[in-house]
DNA sequence: TATTGTTATACTCTATAACTATA
DNA sequence: TATAGTTATAGAGTATAACAATA
């Protein structure tokens, strides 16, 4: 019933104490402490860490249209009109045309949207590196190339169901 | 505004397109992917992967009461009485009278949650590793290694509102 | 008085389906 | 016919408060 053959080791065996499923607990225990650690910070903006995301990716990734938002986010549709309008009613983004599409909208982002990613950007990267203390500089650079190798992959293994297949459709 | 002496770069410095809350961003999209990934492995216990992890924690780590469980889980009481209903009902597990005190319950595995666990773990250890594809042996153990760290770290950071803090009284 | 667990209630988040306007 | 976005409804998940039993 285990692996017969010389397969490389699983990673619930490369620690003690490592079980089968542990990745995914590890991974909420550290997006629950992220979470907490930026609460604070993205505070000023409607929907938490949601809200900072959506204007932080309207922001510097310019996605061409609500699709391609909240596929980016990970958000349905129909979440992210009801987040764009907390947005749009707090005068830091507002959807305009869609060059290419009279379907579509595009999001950008007011001019007080911008001041205020700018001011939040810094305290959320203060709070992300007091999140990492503890690890040192190297293992910090470790720990953003595996998980963006490993965020890449997922992207590209699930074509279908993933949550950021149309970020190229960006600009 | 900016950092003003010389502070160790931040993550979001430390890879090109890594910007402040991406962090979250990564880690979210990687869990998802994991639950996704694993889904269909744990479809036999209630509650999707929560109810895998409750089964896994119950046998692996043995916790001491229902509010252990919990807090490893971080799961609020209240949500967990439900969850272990619907695991009772699968008989899957029982409640116990804690041995130390007569208001607590203790959960423990039945002949068939234990059975079930172990064939679900070969599913849910071939979908994490699958999951992995793509990251070397090497790298998979350095990130088993830092996620390891850094979700202790958090754990040690935030005594009052960390959801693993009662893991101590295991046993 | 504080804590463990349960229950009831309400609130939030998310998913489903129907609708419009465009393609 | 298919797609982008909106709206309405229902469902799952979560949080708050009150309660009984025990420490």
């Amino acid at each position: 019933m285990s692996t017969s053959r010389g397969t490389p080791p699983s990673i619930s065996q490369t620690l003690p104490g490592f079980l089968p499923g542990d990745l995914g607990w590890h991974l909420g225990m550290i997006l629950r402490g992220h979470q907490l650690a930026v609460a604070q910070s993205v505070a000023p903006v409607p929907g938490q860490v949601r809200g900072y995301q959506l204007l932080s990716t309207v922001v510097h990734r310019d996605p061409a249209n609500q699709q391609a938002l909240g596929s980016h986010l990970g958000i349905d549709r129909t979440v992210l009109t009801y987040l764009i309008d907390d947005l749009v009613e707090a005068q830091l983004v507002e959807r305009i045309a869609a060059p290419s599409d009279r379907r579509a909208r595009k999001i950008i982002a007011t001019a007080r949207g911008e001041k205020l990613l700018a001011e939040l950007e810094v305290k959320v990267n203060a709070a992300e590196q007091e999140l990492l203390t503890g690890l040192s500089d190297t293992q910090s650079a470790q720990l953003a190339g595996l998980i963006s190798t490993l965020s890449a992959n997922i992207h590209n293994a699930q074509p279908g169901a993933n949550p950021c297949e149309a970020m190229d459709l960006l600009g």
